[in-house]
DNA sequence: TTGAAAGCGCTAACAT
DNA sequence: ATGTTAGCGCTTTCAA
């Protein structure tokens, strides 16, 4: 025996069986042009019987394109995850294939998660987190779309991103509009966007004349008069929410809530949430384009999508006697 | 110009620029032994100071393995999440790179994203999803282990899973525990995992000598003496949670309600859901084993894994008036 | 310790 | 329409 026992058979062996050359059956395999019809059928049954596959790494070493793109997600729990079907749905339309690496919300995963992308030869990256850092971005050979709000986005990366003072101003509005005027914010994490929703909420009060109250936490709220809270996220709400309740306050009857990010939590939770919804799948398939463009050689640039209002059964008309 | 604007480094623009062949830099690059101390020194700096990158792909080729696994997921919404960090928790200890690939519980994309990872040249795959078709595993190049339960599991892979009998069991035992004698089941999909749920909880149900009753939906309780149900999933179980207090019942004062997977949502939920918790981290760590021993040759096995019980508000002793 | 050379499996430009 | 050939960038013998 000199074959060894179940080597993969290689174009090389389909050429041989089918009594052709190696580019014939390179030819007919990828369905281009120049090969005679009775030729391509027998080198396709003969390929078939034996199991052809045909190496990913020899076609994109010879090729230099890999035809798929990478997706480093910060976090799989949250709302990325709509974002990456985005992404999905407009790669699936280019016939592009897409990989995911998780960041776990660790910056160093992330960092090398940008690495093993670019290891893996994807033809280019989006990275569907605020949490990316600069310079990971900066060292990466394939083009990179940021989807989210880094305190710092390279020059060399385009963004794609959610309107977040919008969505405070449509929050603070659509509570404006049932009568609530003592509204407060319960604050989220430091980074830009959830500093973007605060700053926002708080103009927006002042500019009507109201008096913004920016909480840490909705225990803060105990013994005030305030009628509705806008949070920072729906995690936020939810937990506000259940707080409340447990206080012996009844959403929305005393107390409107507002969350934000319109993630599956706000349908499960009772009363479901009032909140702003980020154009989930459109950032994704805009993030897409965006990388698209970039690969075409095109500048980098950035993009804010309006986020929405949904209205459920947490935010309500203020009581009468706290009118 | 006869150089291109900006073509990537390879390991001859090294060798040239450091003044010494190809060979010596590959085995600089990799920290091999055999090259002399002053010699890695210059190669590493030259190497660096160009930002030179290895080609994953050349290496690959010549290599024949890639050094990643991957890892095809059902559904990023579920509880798929968490087996995910569990394999790359694994993964990591073996300085192994991790991709995922998406099949947004759709079949034929379950069954494209196998072919995909193996077009990726992944060195193995963890399906984790119960829908991953047979003929697609038996099809994959790269050895398969299965995380869930699908109709069939292919006799060429590993198989790791919760035990939903003894999960089933459990739940019922803990409202018997709780003096409740009326339950019963919301059944789920039709799929193997709620099937075994269900049927065990039925024969736990007949061997208690108590009436089992399987429902299709929790609205079929209305007017029923029933005082606990055991739903098959987290999911049903708050969506009849929401019925029941919609229905104006009470949780668990009239009615105790118990889940399945212990989801981020049983803990949202108010009151927060008793539940059977798959051990989903460590169903990914043996997954990942499991699939490390089919690399190695070993023959495919199958692992059960044993659930276990979180107790929390929405389950209580049986009501005086209905014991 | 170092260098030269032979491929890995494929594509693409070039012959025939 | 078909075959030949020269690499893609790397690892790995094998010599020097």
């Amino acid at each position: 025996m000199t074959d060894s026992p179940r080597r993969r058979p290689t174009l090389y062996d389909v050429a041989g069986a089918a009594g052709v050359s190696k580019s014939l059956v390179s030819l007919a395999i990828r369905g281009q042009a120049g090969v005679g019809d009775a030729t391509r059928q027998r080198i396709l049954a003969v390929a078939d019987e034996l199991g052809y596959r045909s190496n990913p790494w020899a076609r994109s070493l010879v090729r230099g394109r890999s035809g798929s793109v990478g997706v480093l997600v910060g976090d799989l729990r949250g709302y990325a995850v709509d974002v990456v079907h985005g992404i999905e749905a407009s790669a699936d339309r280019h016939g592009v294939g897409v990989v995911l690496v998780d960041g776990r919300g660790d910056r160093d995963l992330l960092a090398r998660g940008v690495e093993r992308l670019g290891g893996f030869g994807v033809d280019g990256i989006i990275a569907v987190t605020g949490q990316i850092p600069v310079s990971a971005v900066r060292a990466s050979a394939a083009p990179v779309v940021i989807v989210g709000r880094p305190d710092e986005v390279p020059d060399s990366a385009s963004q794609v991103s959610n309107d977040d003072r919008l969505g405070a101003r449509m929050a603070v509005h659509h509570l404006l509009g049932l009568g609530h005027r003592r509204i407060a914010h319960v604050a989220g994490s430091g980074r830009v966007a959830a500093r973007q929703r605060a700053s926002s909420y708080e103009q927006t009060m002042t500019e009507l004349g109201l008096t913004p109250l920016v909480l840490g936490s909705v225990a803060e709220l105990i013994g005030s008069d305030v009628t509705a809270v806008f949070c920072a996220t729906d995690r936020i709400a939810a937990e506000s929410m259940g707080a409340i309740i447990d206080s012996g306050r009844r959403v929305p009857e005393n107390l409107s809530v507002v969350g934000y990010d319109d993630t599956q939590l706000a349908t499960w939770v009772r009363p479901a949430l009032t909140t702003v919804e980020q154009p989930r799948h459109l950032l994704g398939e805009r993030a897409y384009a965006a990388l698209a463009e970039l690969q075409d050689g095109e500048p980098p640039r950035r993009e804010v999508l309006p986020p929405s209002l949904i209205v459920r059964g947490s935010t309500a008309p203020v009581p009468a006697n706290a009118r």
